[in-house]
DNA sequence: TTCATTTTGTACCATTTCGCATAAAATGTT
DNA sequence: AACATTTTATGCGAAATGGTACAAAATGAA
């Protein structure tokens, strides 16, 4: 790849008008974004972003796309298991709260939960990378909570499945509160306390 | 009150229109609605609309405080303290499944997660409500298994208040996975899960 | 009956919205 | 240098949007 391509370049940069899209779209929503309002805040007149992105739908796609993997790859490292599952649980939300508390007027919580909710009963196609964007997180912290079970971090029996998605239920409920404004002290105690519920108190 | 009033009487309920808006609103979210479909939908021209509800964002309000105060009502009910803590809060779980899981194209999940968070940011009443009616479930919930550590339902020196947002945070979590199309089954699991949790494996 | 008051329905307005047509600009190719 | 190809920029246009003006209609009050 990286073969010089026949007309004249692109003036952007892809991943960077992404990020500016994504920004906008979080604070705004789907529906509440205009392509004026893309264009001013990627600097990108209309033609080019349909040019390169296609129509608005698919461009909100693309920066869900890369939210969800932006998302997976701090998981992932979050996640290391050569630290105990305690750690990483906490991490997990540590990080989380890093991204939620983020915001120019008021903090953002998670892109997905705070905007494609909205727009997944009309958009089947939001919908199903929602849905696969939630599964991929429980099936990461379920693979952990396995592997600690293995090795006896956490009581045999356990349910790997269900323990996970408790755990993921905790950061659904930091998503939406922290865009509701809940405070980061309020915050920080609900992370520290799903920790304690998936590890135990001690 | 009921007094008869001046000029010509309305040809509508007001009630029964909130109802109708909500449906639209709660399918397509605030940004996502149009005045011309809110009309169609409560069968009111436009000018009705603005006099009896002030613009969208004022009929908005209107519809998430309606679904506020009928979630507390539903609340309050489940958490019928002559019942076990164990029963009251498999209520709370079901009776939201109930509503989450109604749709016509898809479950909807909840009104307020799935679409007043996306307005929070850039409507801050709209937040500030939605926040409102978060710390309410919260204060419920708490009430309820503070009055449980009392009797003995739960070990003494829970903490009560964080207890009560765990609960909470499953029932976020249900809002956000049935709007993104999570089966029954899974959504009722993850219920049964969140009760063991609170209340212990017993 | 006449008037005041409120709701209804039609029509309108300014603005915004999405999308595209078209030409100019910038590059590689021949 | 001439051409093919791709991106950029201006601007158009049809439709939708939120909101309102205004007259007709329906009621109670005088």
């Amino acid at each position: 790849m990286n073969e010089k391509k026949r007309g004249r370049p692109r003036a952007f940069d892809a991943r960077e008008t992404l990020e500016k899209a994504r920004e906008v779209f979080w604070d705004r929503g789907y529906a509440g974004t205009s392509l004026d309002t893309l264009s001013a805040a990627t600097k990108l007149n209309r033609p080019s972003l349909y040019g390169a992105f296609g129509d608005k739908e698919a461009l909100y796609l693309d920066v869900m796309e890369g939210y969800r993997a932006e998302s997976m790859d701090a998981l992932a490292d979050a996640l290391d298991p050569s630290f105990p599952l305690r750690d990483n649980l906490a991490r997990v939300y540590d990080s989380a709260l890093a991204v939620y508390l983020h915001g120019e007027t008021a903090a953002r919580g998670c892109f997905l939960i705070g905007t494609a909710t909205a727009e997944a009963i009309q958009h089947e196609r939001v919908r199903d990378l929602l849905s696969r964007s939630l599964e991929d997180f429980d099936g990461a912290i379920e693979r952990r909570i396995a592997l600690a079970v293995e090795r006896g971090e956490l009581p045999e029996g356990t349910d790997a499945g269900m323990l996970a998605r408790l755990a993921s239920a905790v950061m659904h409920s930091l998503a939406v509160r922290a865009r509701a404004g809940d405070s980061r002290e309020m915050l920080e105690a609900l992370a520290k306390s799903g920790v304690d519920m998936i590890c135990g108190r001690a």
